[in-house]
DNA sequence: GACAACATACCAACCAGTTGGTATGTACCG
DNA sequence: CGGTACATACCAACTGGTTGGTATGTTGTC
């Protein structure tokens, strides 16, 4: 091992990141607040991160990595049939809305509208983790496209894109109202769309 | 006239309030920086505020207020059939996405993604206000139901949230992406779906 | 002359970032 | 193998500027 102890500053530092940011955004949260929370000095910060933008930065990466993760190892891969792939996609994302809210929301939905006019380092960050997930999906839905023969006015692009406009703006009504019955209930309208899409044949269950 | 020469402070920093927090962020935005942008002193604020956070209250009232009778006064209540109606509504939303990220977003929905962890009283107000909105689209979209004579696994008041989520995901695509046109696609898509509900032959031309 | 609507001057707490330092490697040379 | 040269990882104390908020005016109006 050429680094670390147990777990680094570094690490430590922006896994406090990813907690304290998604609960209270990112310009509401001190750099002596993240070092409390990682159990680090100052002098450990800003030997890791040359400003706090840097971290903000690094922290939209390290989410990019750790949920990129998630999801490549999830089970709805192995579905054969590329819609149902589509269909698994979206009934995963339903699912992982538990807990409370600062834990299923999205880091880089939420810092990105702090960020955008002021900041474009973590505006690229946030862009790169949002399109870049957005794009593993693009595959699934062509193939879906094509394996039923259509020839759509929308590109796969666009409705990857779409699944990720509902879910974060699902994550604001339930940040809203404090209900999560209210994202899922997003999330099912977005599956009936899919659905929509792809049969012919109007309603049918899941 | 009761108040105010012109403008009243009040009014001036409401109005700094929507431009400067719709683009930075409700925290990123201090005292000093809004009442420079009202041209008023910080005498002016805590004369008619008591505080930072009642001024965010104040600010989401305000939004509702003003959106309000924007979306009151909009031609597309004339129409008669209340499908096209619901579709008007959001040929209008899209109508509305021009200019910069800042003048087409919405005010309460950057705001609750700061607020809803550690500001019960700027929540409540976003909610509201998001709710609220939702609210005035429920009666059209329950009109749109009878008039098909369908019976829905969903109700108008989801739809009429989804139509909420649709829009706030897409103003966060396009304040990551910097550009608009994904906002577009995704309203698009909203159109889409919607018709698909509706009408059961499939695509028509708006 | 009372009261609302502002302005001026100020403060304590907090902010991001810096300093000067230590402890523990690790690379390389003789 | 020993020792020097340098690198990495971290820490406690500090700094100058900014923060939200206050205390005390001044002005215009009914």
């Amino acid at each position: 091992m050429t680094t670390a102890k147990r777990v680094s500053a570094r690490t430590k530092l922006l896994d406090a990141a990813l907690a304290l940011v998604r609960r209270q955004g990112f310009a509401a949260t001190s750099v002596d607040e993240l070092c409390k929370e990682a159990g680090v000095t100052k002098g450990a910060f800003f030997h890791h991160f040359e400003s706090k933008e840097a971290l903000g930065v690094a922290a939209a990466d390290y989410w990019s990595e750790t949920t990129g993760a998630l999801f490549a190892a999830a089970p709805y891969h192995a579905i054969e049939d590329p819609v149902e792939r589509v269909l698994g996609y979206v009934a995963l994302r339903k699912s992982l809305l538990d807990g409370e809210e600062a834990e299923y929301t999205c880091l880089v939905g939420t810092m990105v509208q702090e960020a955008y006019g002021s900041n474009p380092a973590i505006r690229d960050a946030c862009k790169t983790s949002i399109f870049g997930h957005a794009e593993s999906l693009e595959d699934d839905i062509q193939a879906a496209i094509k394996s039923r023969g259509l020839s759509p006015d929308w590109t796969a692009r666009s409705l990857a894109l779409h699944t990720q406009a509902v879910l974060q703006g699902a994550f604001i009504l339930a940040k809203a109202s404090g209900d999560r019955a209210v994202a899922e209930d997003m999330v099912d309208h977005l599956d009936r769309y899919i659905r929509s899409l792809f049969l012919s044949s109007p309603a049918q269950e899941a």
